[in-house]
DNA sequence: GCCGTTTAGTTTCCGGTGGT
DNA sequence: ACCACCGGAAACTAAACGGC
């Protein structure tokens, strides 16, 4: 069993219950939901709350290529026909739990550049291209200065740099810099600058990439476009609205979908596994 | 009054900056 | 060359605000 932070939130119950069914049960009724959630805070639940549950999950389950789970009238149900690599969870921890930095085995485990770096694979499959990791801190063996690192991205990319920001700028709002080159090799391509917010407060997120600024650093033959990654599921209320602040957005439910096959990358994998398995061990009950 | 959103304040991390 | 300090960035929290 794994602790319900929030349990008058029912599309944190609705998280809680995705974790749930893909680790500790095969299924959970309507009945045994509704007498845990009465056990944690005293209260029994409404019928009104429930159902409000079952209807995010059956929403997800429609919106997943691959549902992980099948809701029924009284029950949820693991879907045994598929299993989610390790990315998933990720997601649903981070989505349920926010951001928890700590030291595994003397490293420190970021879990934003953890989430960056997986939704990086996710861009890559939506566009067919390549990706940079540009957020900060720079990756291990990867020039830390945003100068040095806007000059090779304008390298690698055949567009023409112009100027740099300040040398005390991190990076600029930019996580991901993801494009589809083409075979000759000339600019001119499909560019996308990404944000990735792996917190509970992304919402304050969604207008802090400064484009602008951006088509002042690279004389972009054609102007980039701008995307946004978020570990939770959007809620439809807000979704234009963050479309419209942030450009294309990644949820959980898309970054699944995306990551149909898993993520092609050995090392990223294995510290998903670490950082899942300590997380989930700290917050077991 | 309740609920969700917005804003400001705080903490932590980690390079750059500039003085010795 | 070293080191104290500065400031961007990510995240969380609490307080203020406004609509139902």
């Amino acid at each position: 069993m794994i602790e319900i932070p929030d349990a008058q939130s029912h599309r944190a119950v609705a998280d809680w219950l995705e974790i749930h069914l893909s680790i500790f049960a095969a299924s959970i009724s309507k009945a045994e939901l509704s007498s845990y959630l009465e056990g944690l805070s005293g209260d029994e639940s409404t019928e009104a709350f429930l159902s409000s549950v079952w209807n995010e999950l059956l929403s997800r389950q429609s919106q997943y290529m691959r549902p992980p789970f099948i809701v029924s009238e009284r029950r949820i149900i693991k879907n045994t026909a598929v299993t989610y690599g390790v990315e998933y969870l990720t997601c649903l921890i981070l989505s349920l739990y926010g951001v928890n930095d700590h030291d595994i085995s003397g490293r420190r485990m970021r879990s934003a550049k953890l989430f960056e770096r997986l939704s990086g694979f996710a861009l890559q499959e939506y566009l067919g291209g390549r990706f940079f990791l540009f957020g900060w801190p720079a990756l291990d063996g990867t020039e830390p200065a945003i100068q040095a690192r806007i000059q090779q991205v304008s390298t690698e990319l055949n567009e023409r740099f112009v100027e740099a920001p300040a040398a005390t700028y991190k990076d600029r709002g930019v996580d991901i810099i993801a494009w589809k080159p083409f075979a000759e090799g000339r600019s001119c391509q499909c560019v996308i600058l990404a944000q990735c917010a792996a917190g509970k407060d992304w919402r304050n997120k969604t207008t802090t990439l400064p484009m602008d600024a951006w088509t002042k650093y690279i004389h972009w033959a054609s102007n980039p476009i701008k995307a946004f990654f978020v570990p939770c599921v959007i809620p439809d209320n807000l979704w234009l609205e963050a479309s419209w602040e942030a450009g294309i957005l990644f949820d959980r439910i898309r970054i699944m979908n995306l990551l149909n096959g898993g993520i092609p990358d050995e090392q990223l994998n294995q510290d998903l596994l670490t950082w899942t398995t300590e997380q989930l061990s700290e917050h077991e009950v």
